[in-house]
DNA sequence: TTTGCTGCAAATAGTTTGCAGAGAC
DNA sequence: GTCTCTGCAAACTATTTGCAGCAAA
């Protein structure tokens, strides 16, 4: 991710210009976020900062994630079964692949949603405010390994 | 929904097919399940029976709900926070168009998903298996109490 | 009679919160 | 120096599970 860099500064800007402090966990956590590879979970994202600070908090995670979150500038992947998955990198919604064994997950390029949104809006009378639309398969890796 | 009988009739019998009792709580929870006015919650589903059943207990509804679920026959609309709702009358994947104020859940038509479907897999090369899309936003009745 | 089902209560697990001390500005 | 942030541990909540008795077939 090229624009890696860039959402790293706007987030951190966006922190600051609305009165919170930069404190280094949250320097840590910002950087993953906005490079968000492979759409980390909080999990995730907590045993990578822990090589570095071992005193990291999960609640610490949480608790950024919940701000980042409140600002805009992250999207969060929720699953029914806790497994949140985050991306800060793209933080608007967008489709996602996802594969049901090895839980990775793909951006595809698709832009047909705007029509559908408009078609949804016109025949429901509802104000569509946002939307999630996942696909689940399996990828090629995991199709290859027959196990 | 004028095909919910028909949906508690192929429910039960695929229940007794796959040599599961038919117990009077079954009965009740997949008569609600059939019908799947509004898209109930686990919870929704428990009061409802309460009425008749004041002993009925919220594991049996858990435990019937994974039953039916694991014979295809319920649509499980999970969220995040925890806040899941059932479709038992129309079990496959379909859009849903969700209102963030009162929770209510409305099927709009669309069919140009398979076509995405389509897309999705040949540009990401995954095989895809199943999809999930949602709409929230704020419904008609919603917009109109201006509170 | 057999086997699965139910109700109750306790366990589970991801997330949130209260509190006291630490640290950004 | 002030006020937010962090780490820790406890709290929270939807769901799951163990167990003993009950009931469908």
């Amino acid at each position: 991710m090229a624009n890696s860099n860039k959402r790293f500064e706007i987030i951190i800007q966006k922190l600051r210009d609305n009165g919170h402090k930069i404190t280094p966990q949250r320097l840590v956590i910002v950087k993953i976020l906005a490079k968000s590879e492979g759409h980390p979970s909080v999990e995730n994202i907590h045993v990578q900062i822990k090589k570095d600070f071992p005193t990291m908090s999960l609640a610490t995670v949480y608790r950024n994630i919940v701000l980042i979150k409140s600002l805009g500038e992250v999207l969060e992947l929720g699953f029914p079964d806790g497994s949140n998955r985050y991306d800060g990198n793209k933080p608007t919604p967008h489709p996602h692949v996802i594969c049901i064994k090895c839980k990775k997950i793909v951006d595809p390029d698709l832009d047909s949603l705007d029509e559908m949104k408009k078609e949804v809006a016109l025949e429901t009378n509802f104000k569509i405010l946002n939307h999630r639309l996942d696909f689940f398969g399996i990828c090629s890796n995991c199709m290859a390994e027959k196990v």
